[in-house]
DNA sequence: ACCGATTACGCAAACGATTGCATTTATTTA
DNA sequence: TAAATAAATGCAATCGTTTGCGTAATCGGT
């Protein structure tokens, strides 16, 4: 049996001959006690380290003050982008007197919910979430405005609703990335990347297209693949070089799927990036492993994760008008590295 | 300006004329209380949605429950092992009902020692944590104890206190992949580890020795060197490949600093595996992603997460003795892939 | 020495929920 | 029908802090 007792101010209080008021207002310093006494409370509760209850705190304060713990939801733990992302919000959130309350949805609908009540039971002062990817109901997250409990969703946004949210731009990143391919001599740029009905999905398709137009290619519908993971690329891509024109450069939506890619490009005697070029999006560990080095769109999930912090604590404090949805926006970066000819 | 007023038991008895013990004998369904009254009280909660303050609850019983919130400090967020640890306390943790309050130490004692204040005062239940590399007091640690609130190690262990922790079988480990090395044929084989102060870095460097001797080879000082990250490997390896007798293998402390030493080796002409054999110890995502694929020691983070979970959440609910520090050994596992020769 | 103004402190009611005990009300028994 | 028993509810204290308001103590000024 533990005896946990923690001391109080009511021990105080006993043991000095004052009341709980009394000791209260010296520890806060208040001036409305005389130094003497205050400097006498202080030091007893210093010397039997008192340690004040924030329960009793919290509950006290609960009308006024919200708590300083915020919510954060990730789809998966062990992922490159998701922690660079969960550290932002760390950094931001900690410099700022906040604590984080990190439960992991494993991309499940179920588990989502479950997490999103279990945070209001604790009381998060706010949440920052990215969808798990089979979740197509959103009351639980009106549920959570409806309860006062502001929302900031990254990465992957949630359409339907009007949240305050922060993504990667994904549309100009993509652009840059298929543009510096065509200017390095590409001419046939195969695309892979994740269903349309996924909002980046849909961003990076446009970023491309619109980079081949504006420099004068055509779309070329054989060219454009679904494919978002290293075993597709692996699948996928031989054929796509055995077409009678195979391409001569491969933009992939993350680091994986490019480096699948590459794996089997010089698998079947392409030499990379003379014969094909490949790009790839994160920027995560695993693009200065793979030879060559990968080309890659910065994925910035550190600043990702900061602005979502700085939403939502905008929003808890009030320097943020709840009503409008702020959405932020952070700028990518073209590394150039051995996967792609230099300019 | 939020009306927060969430509704409360409170509003609940005024509403329907009844006393707030009513009330609440009848959302925890006690037969003290009527069917009827106890329905018509749950429906109307139901309806108003009503959420029981968890602030209150938890103050009410702060003498006899402890929180269901742990700790977890983490010296970095972006990290392969740490993540895979974290994400292995969330599963144990929030499959058992508990849930995580996270924060990253940044490899800084004064961080550490802030954290550990917060968590205080935020009323963890217990704390699983690795040590900053620049901690070398550990007062915050035993204050921590001194107030009731377990605490279990992992990874990096705090050597002076005798507390609960799980760490990784370093030596067998080691053991086994240096034995690799020496049955697919090489016959010197360099070390690449951490200071001896660090017990991971002793505990290798025993296996790799013990390795050697049990395989009749001898050990040679000249072969092993202090170095566990990239850029280090990259600015010792072609140093070491230009002695006399160059290593035909090497062992490396983690995959990161591995992957060093195969692209200087590849980059110096030499054929891996079969010219020089690499071996790592992690098992992350850069292991699969350099050509050839590395041979590594499989960490198990998600287990060495999973376990301290275990050891604490067995200490907050008194099933394992406080007094006894438990300690785990997670098996490692050798993955063979391409760096090194098949037996 | 007395009065008004400070100064220093205590009382008690919150915050929202729980729970032992007392009390009311309904039901059974003699 | 009265008394005894059982069922249903209310009272009030409690968890540890905070804080408005009241009051006792001290002080300066005349």
């Amino acid at each position: 049996m533990n005896d946990n007792r923690q001391m109080t101010m009511k021990d105080i209080a006993r043991e000095l001959g004052v009341s709980v008021a009394t000791v209260s207002r010296a520890l806060s310093d208040s001036p409305s006690i005389s130094r003497k006494r205050r400097q006498e409370i202080q030091q007893f509760a210093r010397e039997h380290n008192y340690f004040p209850n924030v329960i009793a705190e919290q509950l006290r304060h609960s009308r006024r003050n919200p708590s300083r713990a915020i919510g954060v939801i990730v789809p998966e733990l062990v992922h490159y982008y998701f922690s660079s992302i969960l550290d932002g919000i760390e950094s931001e959130a900690s410099s700022r007197g906040y604590h984080l309350i990190v439960a992991k949805s494993n991309e499940s609908y179920e588990r989502e919910v479950q997490i999103c009540e279990e945070m209001l039971k604790n009381k998060v002062c706010g949440i920052i979430v990215s969808q798990a990817k089979d979740t197509e109901r959103y009351d639980h997250f009106e549920r959570l405005e409806a309860a006062g409990v502001p929302l900031v969703f990254y990465d992957r946004i949630c359409p339907a609703l009007n949240a305050s949210r922060v993504v990667v731009d994904d549309y100009m990143g993509t652009m840059n990335a298929v543009s510096h391919l065509i200017d390095t001599g590409c001419k046939r740029i195969a695309f892979f990347g994740t269903t349309m009905s996924m909002i980046i999905g849909k961003n990076r398709f446009n970023g491309y297209r619109d980079a081949l137009y504006k420099h004068g290619l055509t779309l070329d519908e054989s060219l454009v693949r679904i494919c978002d993971n290293r075993a597709d690329a692996e699948r996928i891509t031989p054929a796509m070089m055995r077409m009678e024109t195979p391409p001569d450069a491969f933009f992939a939506v993350n680091d994986d799927t490019a480096i699948g890619i590459l794996s089997v490009v010089k698998r079947l005697g392409y030499t990379v990036p003379d014969e094909v070029s490949i790009c790839g999006f994160t920027n995560g560990f695993r693009a200065t492993v793979c030879d060559p080095m990968l080309t890659t769109v910065e994925q910035r999930g550190t600043e990702v994760g900061k602005e979502a912090a700085d939403i939502l604590i905008g929003l808890v404090e009030g320097t943020l008008p709840a009503v409008h949805a702020e959405k932020r926006i952070v700028k990518t970066r073209l590394v150039i590295r051995g996967t792609t000819r230099h300019p």
